[in-house]
DNA sequence: CCTCTTGAACTGACCAGTCAGTGCAAAAAG
DNA sequence: CTTTTTGCACTGACTGGTCAGTTCAAGAGG
């Protein structure tokens, strides 16, 4: 099947340890795109061998089967989030910034992070909330993974006295993440031709509350069961 | 079920268009559960019959395929949800509130909307940024559906000065919306003993930008490029 | 020579969609 | 009032195709 005459060069890359670790690679890539566009089990074994340029017992000689090759996907790429997270608030805090800064710097992150990986994203949006499936477990672990990085912060700010005691921790990071998710993935689909920064600015003008800015008479206000009928 | 309560001989029309009517029904409420739970392509017409209680040459006689099902499900339940932050919409409006309050209103109904149909709104979460799918039309059209609603709401508040004209309609709409979404799934799947005025007091807050109230030092800011290399 | 890859053939389970037939209630005929 | 017809709604066994996973002999690379 080498389509490319291989001219003796392409092979040897920089298959950073072994061959193996290309291949794995490879596949990965390919499994992302193809389950990202059609969901998991309407991609088979052989698409993803196809779109990877190996062979499908390569796969099975890699992983021990679609379930196999599909949670070390999901490992790999939230491993790969949560330190860029991470890295952004970590960065913010050695120039001095303030906690409320490192979200910010996080939101950031997370756009850039959703932009160069549209396709990891998609995926775990689809599959992030979904129940009874056999890789459950791996799921919850990846959600968790995610939103305690953000979850971290805040409570670092609460106790820094930056953010009211009042704010519920767990309840706003998902909040939070989930306003960058959707809003990143609208971007990506609606607008692609806005920069990252235009898109930052928007999510941190809406979070400063310039939007909903003016006290209101009373709506917006938090007091619960407002004239609910 | 007598639409017409004329007497006793037009009731007949309109039972025999109520069976099918309650079949279609039953379907649709057994394939929205186990599509949220396994996804469309691993959920079986087989399933979807069991657990709808009939055989699966019925849901062959009520729907052309198990995709235009799927779709007319889509449409179903979008219908439902735009009607549902419409009306909240409007009875703000009626009560004389702010645009802004409406907003708040819309929250409200979005959370209570996602606690009542929890399988719906997996299912959307899951599907909306599919590519490549079969029924995308119909998900670009839902999307947009449920959107709108939020984005005109917006826009009437800009164009009465309640919010500023700085913001950008469209993403803060869908920012918005993936706030609520996420945020409601957390609450649901984790912290599903809440009260739902409780979780909408935590997003007023945030969006009231008492999170991030303090004024930073410039990270929260809405100057673009702030810093990032 | 040991690890990894290839490619094609094969198996067995699973599944979307089909179709000939059943049940039944209301209209038509007697 | 009784019998027959009509056709809607539903049934479930069956078909043809698809796909995960297996096997293996023959390389390729290092």
């Amino acid at each position: 099947m080498s389509r490319h005459t291989a001219g003796g060069t392409i092979a040897s890359m920089d298959s950073s340890h072994t061959r193996r670790e290309a291949t794995r690679r490879k596949l990965f890539e390919a499994a992302v795109t193809l389950i990202a566009e059609q969901g998991f089990s309407s991609t088979t074994v052989d698409e993803i061998a196809e779109r990877a340029g190996v062979a499908k017992g390569t796969v099975y000689y890699n992983f021990a089967s679609k379930n196999v090759l599909f949670e070390e996907l999901l490992r790999h790429g939230v491993e790969m989030l949560a330190a860029s997270l991470q890295n952004a608030a970590d960065e913010v805090a050695e120039r001095g910034g303030s906690r409320v800064d490192a979200l910010d710097g996080m939101i950031h992150a997370g756009l850039y992070f959703i932009s160069q990986y549209p396709a990891l994203t998609q995926l775990y949006v689809a599959e992030l909330w979904r129940t009874n499936r056999t890789w459950n477990s791996t799921l919850m672990m990846v959600r968790e993974r995610a939103v305690s990085v953000v979850a971290d912060v805040i409570r670092d700010a609460v106790a820094g006295g930056e953010l009211s005691e009042e704010i519920d921790i767990p309840l706003t990071a998902s909040a939070l993440f989930g306003m960058v998710l959707v809003a990143a993935l609208d971007w990506q689909s609606f607008q692609p031709d806005r920069s990252l920064d235009d898109v930052h600015a928007a999510l941190s003008r809406l979070l400063q509350g310039r939007v909903s800015g003016h006290q209101g008479t009373g709506g917006a206000g938090a007091e619960a069961g407002s004239g609910r009928s």
